[in-house]
DNA sequence: CGGATCGTTGATCAACTTCAACGGTCGTGG
DNA sequence: CCACGACCGTTGAAGTTGATCAACGATCCG
């Protein structure tokens, strides 16, 4: 599986057998069966996870009850409570398994010391939080202003893959609306073309 | 101005003289008229400011023309485009002030060499990073589930100070909701008491 | 095979927006 | 330094969007 985390990296850099066999020392795989979870409220949230095959999510309950997807995480991507791993510190979120999945683990001495030993992935460390974090900015706002449908079509545009593969209520909730909303919303757009 | 930075760090970690010595070398000062902009879109994301006195806004323009604050930043808050600064990014937000402001300019070079060369620095950025991540998940769930109210009541809790300070329509427009609604949501809890 | 879950559809309801109008205040230029 | 225009907050009325509640068929999985 670590060909998988290695391809990650080589998108936009370059890793050296030596930063390779660095990162094989580091990370530990776990596998997960559809349904299973990686991490659930209250728990230590000891370590982030790479996903190298199937498909997580995150999502939380709230004071009535109700679930809320905060993040899906494909093959390629990576997820974890609070951005981060850490020592004491208690997960506020659910991690589980939509597909069968399997994850590369790295833990927070594990992450110090690539941050330390391997530019590369401190660089794409880096990079990638900034990333995410103006995605988030941006996903602020438009959960704030554009409709139902608006954010349906954005959602389209920006992960036309993850939509096909998450079940449609799953979807609604990280949308922020209620499944029978967007059932109506594709009922309109099949019919509008 | 230093003395606000460093008080800053002081609440967490402790600066030597020669960190602060250091530090003073990188930032650079510059003073805003209330109404004055920092940033606008298009323009390169080359600084990271600090406030040390005053208040800046960041918000964006969408594209059916309307304004929506992204974020507020009083005294003792970073604020950037893209949640950090960087060479060749161009920024998508605007940031100006609210009130006459003095903030404390670092650009990459300048950032690149305090983590490397104060750990304060690089723990205190790291940690900054992670909350501010976590922050924005909450931020997004509750966008998405919270009624107007719940939403004015939970900022209220969160950020009693920065209540009072903004006016009140950019502070529904960082809610989410339109001036009337907020109006009326005030009007409501008013009598309520 | 059977129960649970999922997506769909209809009817009603609540929350929030939009549009319009008005008084108060702020700051700016003459 | 005063007057005037721009902006801000407020209120009312009407319109929209999406949530809720309820019921039903389909499918998945044990």
């Amino acid at each position: 599986m670590f060909e998988v985390l290695f391809a990650y990296f080589n998108r936009n850099y370059a890793l050296s057998e030596q930063d390779k066999s660095t990162m094989r020392t580091v990370f530990t795989q776990r596998t997960l069966k559809k349904g299973e979870f990686l991490l659930r409220p209250g728990e230590l949230t000891k370590y982030g996870a790479f996903v190298t095959q199937g498909f997580l999510r995150s999502y939380v309950i709230d004071a009535k009850g109700k679930e809320h997807v905060v993040q899906f995480a494909p093959e390629n991507w990576w997820i974890s409570d609070k951005s981060g791993m850490a020592t004491d510190v208690k997960a506020t979120f659910f991690i589980d398994a939509i597909e069968d999945t399997t994850v590369l683990l790295i833990d927070l001495p594990g992450h110090l010391m690539l941050m330390e030993k391997v530019p590369v992935f401190a660089a794409s460390f880096q990079t990638g939080m900034q990333k995410r974090a103006s995605a988030k900015d941006i996903r602020i706002v438009n959960s704030l202003t554009a409709t139902a449908e608006e954010r349906y079509n954005d959602f389209l545009a920006m992960y036309p893959t993850i939509a096909q593969r998450v079940p449609q209520h799953m979807l609604a909730s990280y949308l922020g609306i209620t499944p029978e909303t967007l059932s109506r919303i594709r009922k309109l757009q099949a019919r509008r073309r």
